[in-house]
DNA sequence: AATAACTTTCAATTTATTTTGAAAGTTTAA
DNA sequence: TTAAACTTTCAAAATAAATTGAAAGTTATT
């Protein structure tokens, strides 16, 4: 396979997963591009090199950088910008776990520890269900969210190794 | 909090969180209606409890029971259907997992695999960076699919068991 | 302080996804 | 075997999300 023709399929496929876990098309394919790239790209280069408008990989671009996964850089003698990403991908992987824990987990289980509030008895069924799951969710999330905040202590290697030694 | 708001609240909460994570909010929003459920439902109660048409809940219940998260069941003297939810919610997430899993990183892994046959050769930087990334990318999908694949034999409080004892 | 280089914004548009609902299909019961 | 009960399908419509691009905003240079 050709350069060209593999780095199509990458950035095209990077884009298909992004979208199958709530990640735009695009911003998953400005993140592949710079995942790639070894110099830094101005903004220019990503529009022109994903055939996108100047607003869109604009906003992409800054999104990344909130996200923790892409960086900005000076060169000199330039006026604008240039952007590279994280190439670890383990520390990646611990920087979006990290985001959406925070984005997503928190709000959850604040919200579940309100709705075990609801108003009703033990009698009834349907409060009692109601109960019973958000319970059960509640200790669920809480428990992944323990060992998430544990994993991404760890290096790539640690986690595999604990988790080998526990089937051995 | 009166249990109607609570109910709302939560299939509401449910299918926003859902949409995060690439799922529909109809699809999740049956779910949770399923998952506080006391009783199974009939296609016509989901519909007249969640104000959806006929199409869609039927065809969210499918893909709920393709996930193997809903099953059926049949009432004795009723023609229609009921369905029920899984209702522990550590099954829940191991089924998740098994069938993003099956899904999307077997898919990733080959296609990488294939990827890093690209032609090119060590001095050319761009062809450099992109088997880098590659393999790196590889590597830790790998591990991560090692570790969810050892996760879910385990029970919800092992695995929170290992990881504490590494960090006693 | 004027201009050029570059970045950001956002209303309008396009594209993608979800939902509807009526018709077709299927199963069960009389 | 007919009809009623129920389920599935799918083209059209509605909704939601992403994208565009031109104008406004900002910053650096002369």
């Amino acid at each position: 396979m050709k350069y060209n023709e593999a780095k199509d399929t990458f950035i095209q496929a990077w884009g298909t997963l992004g979208s199958s876990w709530g990640i735009s098309r695009s911003m998953a394919q400005v993140h592949a591009l710079l995942l790639i790239s070894p110099d830094s790209l101005s903004a220019e280069e990503i529009m022109e090199d994903l055939k996108i408008s100047r607003g869109n990989a604009n906003m992409n671009i800054r999104d990344l950088i909130d996200w923790g996964l892409v960086f900005k850089e000076q060169v000199p003698g330039e006026r604008k910008e240039f952007f590279y990403a994280e190439k670890d991908i383990w520390k990646v992987a611990k920087q979006i776990i990290k985001e959406r824990r925070k984005r997503e987990i928190e709000p959850i289980l604040t919200l579940l520890e309100e709705l075990k509030k609801v108003d009703g008895t033990k009698t009834d069924k349907k409060h009692k269900a109601f109960i019973d799951t958000v319970t059960n969710l509640e200790s669920v999330v809480d428990k992944a969210d323990f060992a998430l905040t544990r994993a991404i202590k760890l290096d790539e290697n640690a986690l595999v190794g604990v988790l080998f030694k526990l089937f051995k």
